[in-house]
DNA sequence: AGGATTTACTTCAGTGGCTGAACTGTTTTC
DNA sequence: GAAAACAGTTCAGCCACTGAAGTAAATCCT
């Protein structure tokens, strides 16, 4: 992504956008190799972390974006590997909660802990860059959010 | 990908790295939305902005990190839409360069604009904080760049 | 020089993520 | 209490992508 050109009035704005477009998808690689590291799919793995609580599909479907169709397969494959079972929603019959069993628990824990430790990026910057970066990532994070839906 | 929570040794640096990941996620939707915008999908928006230069198909299929067949594919399409031609590679007969067709150069441009255009997260930001993300992204470009490669 | 190996792309069959439509059963609405 | 909206499931099908087998050209090795 380093090697796009264009004509634009704003370079500083482009390279911001081109190294966070190489961060975007050197994190996306990261995420998919600790997820096959860890025997998962990665929407297995996105819905994995998403269980930290128990959630009704439906939810589980807007989290991940997607149709809540998919959200059935997803949760009979997990369901089948036993790392969470389906339990109906006390306030609502049509509806059904995931929630992780045992084992899906400690997937998560060891998922999500390798996810960190190997994290990119992060092990380059001291101390204060790093609170520089997280308040600026924070002053962004309004605008990223209202673009992410759709 | 802010309701994850782990009993981990450090919390500013797993707060940077969910906000990395979200920033991550914004992109993607950003660049998938674009891409369809133009009408294009988003493996030929990848190979079109590759396609500064005319790069023989074997380094674009590096370049996407997939297989040279699926660059065929990819080729295939986006010349039969008449953006990008084949031509055989002066210095070895058995490798083919792509090269944009006028439309496919203009296509580019319209791509990168809108992808720069509307990109999120810079615009919330004041000159001063967008120098010095700027600087700190450049600072952690190298391990980002190293975590990339397979 | 020339036969064996490697390399660049293509073709094709198959996998897996994901969508959209049709269906069941439950809740809400008026 | 009937009609409409809703949660999840099933199923057919699309598209991105892989892996193996095939063709043609370059390189390697005496």
């Amino acid at each position: 992504m380093a090697d796009i050109r264009i004509d634009w009035p704003d370079p500083e704005g482009q390279e911001i956008v081109e190294f966070l477009f190489a961060v975007a998808m050197a994190l996306r690689a990261h995420f998919e190799e600790t997820a096959t590291d860890v025997g998962l799919t990665v929407p297995q793995a996105h819905t994995l972390i998403h269980l930290q609580e128990p959630q009704r599909m439906g939810e589980v479907a807007a989290h991940l974006r997607c149709e809540p169709s998919h959200v059935t397969a997803i949760a009979d494959s997990l369901e089948r590997c036993g790392f969470l079972r389906r339990e109906p929603d006390p306030e609502d019959r049509r509806a059904k909660r995931l929630l992780l069993t045992h084992r899906g628990q400690q997937l998560r824990d060891r998922l999500l802990a390798r996810l960190f430790e190997r994290a990119p990026i992060i092990s380059v910057l001291d101390a204060g860059q790093r609170s520089e970066l997280l308040s600026l990532l924070r002053t962004a994070q309004s605008v990223a959010g209202a673009d992410t839906r759709r």
